[in-house]
This record gives structure tokens, C-alpha cells and sequence, in this order.
DNA sequence: ATTAAATATAGTAAAAGTTTTATATATAGG
DNA sequence: CCTATATATAAAACTTTTACTATATTTAAT
């Protein structure tokens, strides 16, 4: 048996992949990739409702994925950890080897699903 | 702005992650990097429902994580793409880097947490 | 003090995911 | 043909997410 992920760090790790398995929380981390933003910036960016924003956002610090700094009555958020760092490096290599045709990749069986178990 | 992901691999990533955010799936599809295995070797490997199993795998099948191929009475799947190696990689790597010490990781706020929104 | 701006929190309904138990299907072996 | 094995599928109960709408809190500015 080749060396394997430990239970902990599976756990944890299943964690961070499911909350990252939103699209508007990949935009924002990858918006936060950049730097610290607030709320109301994120918020435009992406043109999200605000509560909508800030319930991503908590999930996310809960989730130990963002953190933040308060200044005044504004919120600053930036990424809490280097293992999102990686999922995003993960996430851009794959897609310039789509992007390059040096990988495909089926996309039909992705999209226009709405139910499964 | 930085170049960005596109929105149909968002979509197309946030299913993946989303999918794979689920313990036994990270198992499942670890121990399918080390080759093809049936619908039975996995259910005992990690001492799973039968049920459970094949649904985990039909899930991940929906969603282009694994495919497989039927001989007789047997299913063996396997990983159906290489964002999923990907994905592994950075695992592992992001567990060693905790294993070594050269980073850490507050687990404390991952844990015992059971509601959010 | 009053008001406006930025953000958080609460509540709720709808959707999606999970788990369990039961059952069906298909193939191999006798 | 009959039975056992391997796996898929179905259905129901339950839990978690998601998306909205409404409201509260805090700070800054007048």
C-alpha cells in the first residue's frame, strides 16, 4: 500500500474541497488571490447580494479558508492558508492544459445536470 | 487583473471539488490512483455499506471523477481524468508539508464543528 | 444626536446531498 | 434451469446547503 493521506487530514481536507465547491467561493478566493479585499468589493466584483457575500465569506472563515481584518466599519478578507494557494495553483495548471488542448476534458456531462443522488 | 479562470471550468471545478468534499470519496478515489479496483475491493477496504459504495461511485461517475469498465459480474473502476491526479497531488503535498513542520494548519476550528450555515 | 454606510446576523423555504433498507439485474457455476 | 455472487437501483427519512428577505450592529460623518 503506497504511503496514504491520514484520517485527520482527510477530514479536513474534505472540509475545505466541499466549501470550495461553490462557484461564487472559487471566484472570491481567487479574487482574494490578489490581495485583501473587502466585502463591498468582492460584492461588485462578482455582482452578489451583500448577505449573500457575507454568508460565503463566514462560511469560509469557519472554515479556516479566509480571515479577515475590521478598519473602521469595513471588513478586509484575504486567504487564510497556503493549502488554498495550492487548489488554486491546481485549479489554473489544469485549466491552461485545457486551454492548450494538452489535456481534454468532458465538459457535456458536467454541465445541464441538475439532479442526482 | 490577474487572468482569471473561466467561468464553464468554474463550474465545471466547483462540481469536482464539491464531489470530491466528501471523506469516503477522497479514500476512494485515492486508493484508485494505485489502479483499477472493483466495486467489492473498495467496499472492504473502508468497510462501507454496499450501497453507499455504488452510490459514491455513480455519483463520481456522473461527474466524470471515475469511470470503469464491466468484465462478467465485476465493475473496475478507475480515475477518469487527470484533474482528479491533480487534485491528489496537491493533497499530498500539502499533507507533507504539515507532516514536516514547514506548515501549519489550525485544525482546532475544523473539527468538531457540526452546523453551519 | 441623527443619519448614512458597511457589514453581520437571523429566519425561513426550497433544493441538494446522505444514509439506510429493500429490491432488482445480470452473470457465472453447477 | 437453479442458485449464488456482484453490483445497481429505488425509496424514504434525515441532514445540510443555498438563497432570500428582513433586521441588527457598528462606525463615520454631519
Amino acid at each position: 500500500m503506497t504511503k496514504s493521506i491520514s484520517t485527520e487530514f482527510i477530514q479536513m481536507a474534505a472540509r475545505i474541497l466541499k466549501t470550495l465547491g461553490h462557484p461564487d467561493r472559487i471566484k472570491i478566493v481567487e479574487f482574494l488571490e490578489d490581495g485583501e479585499k473587502t466585502v463591498g468589493q468582492i460584492q461588485r466584483e462578482f455582482n452578489l447580494l451583500q448577505p449573500v457575500t457575507s454568508q460565503h465569506l463566514k462560511v469560509m472563515y469557519d472554515r479556516n479558508i479566509v480571515t479577515f481584518r475590521q478598519e473602521g466599519t469595513r471588513y478586509f478578507y484575504s486567504l487564510a492558508n497556503r493549502f488554498i494557494l495550492k487548489i488554486l495553483d491546481c485549479m489554473s495548471e489544469v485549466q491552461e492544459k485545457l486551454d492548450s488542448g494538452e489535456w481534454d476534458f468532458d465538459f457535456s456531462k458536467i454541465e445541464n445536470q441538475k439532479e442526482e443522488v
